[in-house]
DNA sequence: CCACTGACGAGTG
DNA sequence: GCACTCGCCAGTG
């Protein structure tokens, strides 16, 4: 991978470290990656990620507690899903994460 | 170098 | 809760 931004490495440091059954936001990876405000860097970051790496991407979602869709084909995020249910996470009526029971509190 | 695009967030009405 | 705007960084033409 050619693209290795410190910035990058941050990130990918953060979101190997979300629990199983557990889910992080975008800007809270970003915050914990020193990167605060930079939450679009996070989803860059991830979406070169998504296909390969050990990184466990899957588990971050946006700060609404949604998958956040892409624009090409994206089977990915019906993938995400689907890895997050048999990780224990449940979705509510609206496809949405209730994060005050599922995110990831570091420290905890 | 400039413009456009892309897994987003926070603030405002 | 929804719609709109601004800010942020990196990659590509």
């Amino acid at each position: 991978m050619t693209t290795t931004s410190a910035s990058y490495l941050a990130i990918y440091a953060v979101v190997a470290r979300i629990p199983r059954g557990c889910v992080a936001t975008y800007g809270q990876v970003a915050g914990l990656a020193g990167l605060p405000g930079r939450a679009r860097l996070v989803g860059y970051a991830l979406s070169a990620l998504a296909g390969g790496s050990a990184i466990p991407w899957q588990r971050v979602v946006n700060a609404r507690g949604r998958i956040s869709p892409r624009s090409c084909g994206s089977d990915a995020d019906t993938e995400q899903r689907l890895r997050l249910e048999h990780e224990g996470i449940q979705f509510d009526a609206g496809g949405r994460i209730p994060l005050e029971r599922f995110l990831w509190r570091p420290g905890e």
